[in-house]
DNA sequence: GTGAAAGCGCTAACAG
DNA sequence: CTGTTAGCGCTTTCAC
């Protein structure tokens, strides 16, 4: 079932079947009530891709994400296909893991699916080093590109995210106004989101007057979905090192903290406060319940969403936008 | 630039170009080093639109689930994607919801979308009342539709689903075996296979000669990402319903079970033994960890993946594949 | 208000 | 082994 079945069986041309089926105005009452009527017996529906031809448009947008398991990411992800949809886009999900030469080539894969923009959700599509970021460079010539938590000047780059730096700070001082002083930050990114979580740590303490100490600062290597890895890599650190609070990443390194503590039998959080961050699904998970920051991934997914919708119609857009997180503040602090 | 570009420039006819753009073994080695050349300098890629129009395929799948924040939709989603991109397919993903109308308008968008198949992920897409499921007939007589997680009966369409009943037979036993014999079942969604596993638990009592009460058949109403919420359902029982364990038919139930007994000072499994069900990240952020059922997701996603190509490439393919889930005993089971 | 016809860029059947 | 040509099904310009 053609366009041309239809505007043979309803006695037109094409052209006004077409014209009837975008909702063009100068077809008469009586000729689109005709046409309708035959496109509805026939439960006729245009062909997609010869729309996608005519147009270059499908109305579909790619996410290019490193693991849509992760619960932070299949957040975004499930905000983000959520808005496009009711904004009658659909959504190619295309995760590329964390290797550059992939995500290269599935961004080019993207592009050359044509799709009308791709929204890179995830603060590890940037890279500390800036050539590393050409490949972003190339694709936002050919089309949009939007990015969630990350921070990137480019022609035809936009971007929202959350200030890490300042959330971060302020977790930390509010440790240190409760009393604390050595506060471990734990650690799994190094990417330019993750980079800015860790200065917010560290001017935290300066501006308290508490000395940095790199000891203090760990990294974990491992995959953070893997929980009880985490709480054996704290087992493991060196007994010297002697802290009262756990400021981490991220929740799932927090959560690690809270495994780690109850093993060891410390309480918290007289013992030890932990603080995670993201807010996700596994704050509420443990007694007490962890004080976290909200980083605000809905209002980030609405708001880049609304971006991408300006955009593709050609209206002006701020190129940046940056949101405030907030403490949550439940059981895990003093 | 375009296939006649590129023609042009290398001296060919569109027809070649199109040969060595698809690997066709009719083209001299010499005209198709040619052509490759142009095509490299030129940066050439072709038009997946008017490939798309000719071939009437995209090579594209669309992926419908109810909520992909969900951690085991999220999961199956992850999985899916993977295993379909490196079969060179993508995904369109596409959240509907629980409600019925929402399920029928999105399966219909795909399928006027052109997508090669699609695959409903969870068990939530086929009703126990078979009315219902019209919609999938419909779909099914357009495109092959692939099932994770249900069992339904049609032609072009292929199920692959772990046995739920049994494995949760075999988890309620093992409680059983522990000397435990007052269990509640806790659920929260009547799904087919959420009936399946109810079934199993009643199953496991009757075949130990253990009566079933219907105030230990307990369905929690909310929302099961709402943890705390969980906790509050138990606390709020009848304080007259008496039981040392919780069946859970998921993780995050298991999870608020958790939370509850360490509110009340009940000691995790003395006190009250906890199975949960699907073997989530969240069965590893408690301490005990939590004992599960994992129902084989990973090699119900490669399955249903190799069912689809099977399907596409017109090989014969078997129309339901039933797997069986394994009991991962952590802390919370004596 | 309506129709004719020219693309959109590719694939594939057919001819040579 | 290579080229010509007819679609694929729609949108859109230009006449009328």
């Amino acid at each position: 079932m053609t366009i041309y079945d239809i505007s043979e069986k309803a006695g037109v041309s094409i052209a006004t079947v077409s014209r009837v089926l975008n909702g063009a105005g100068n077809v008469s009452a009586e000729t689109r009530k005709k046409v309708l009527a035959v496109i509805e017996a026939c439960d006729y529906t245009p062909n997609a891709f010869a729309r996608g031809l005519g147009l270059n448009s499908m109305n579909t947008i790619g996410i290019l994400c490193a693991d849509s398991s992760d619960l932070y990411l299949a957040n975004a992800v499930y905000h983000i296909e959520q808005e496009l949809r009711e904004n009658n886009y659909n959504c190619i999900l295309c995760c590329t893991g964390y290797n550059l030469e992939d995500k290269k080539k599935y961004l080019n894969l993207l592009v050359n699916k044509k799709v009308d923009s791709v929204i890179l959700v995830g603060s590890n599509f940037i890279s500390n080093d800036d050539k590393e970021n050409d490949y972003i460079r190339e694709a936002a010539k050919e089309i949009p590109l939007l990015l969630l938590n990350a921070d990137f000047d480019c022609e035809n780059v936009y971007c929202s995210l959350c200030d890490d730096f300042k959330s971060t700070m302020q977790a930390t001082s509010h440790i240190i106004k409760s009393g604390v002083k050595d506060i471990l930050y734990l650690y799994n990114s190094k990417s330019y989101s993750g980079l800015r979580k860790l200065s917010g740590y560290q001017s935290a303490l300066t501006q308290n007057g508490i000395p940095l100490r790199m000891e203090l600062m760990q990294y974990f290597p491992g995959n953070h979905a893997d929980l009880p890895a985490i709480a054996d890599f704290l087992s493991s650190l060196d007994q010297n090192i002697k802290y009262h609070a756990i400021m981490a990443a991220d929740d799932n390194l927090a959560i690690g903290a809270i495994k780690f503590a109850q093993k060891k039998g410390l309480s918290i959080p007289d013992d030890l406060s932990v603080i995670g961050y993201n807010n996700s699904i596994l704050s509420t998970c443990c007694e007490p319940e962890l004080t976290t920051v909200d980083n605000r991934l809905e209002a980030l997914c609405h708001h880049i969403v609304r971006t991408l919708i300006g955009i593709l119609n050609n209206t002006e857009m701020a190129q940046k936008v940056i949101f405030s997180g907030e403490l949550i503040e439940r059981g895990t602090t003093l």
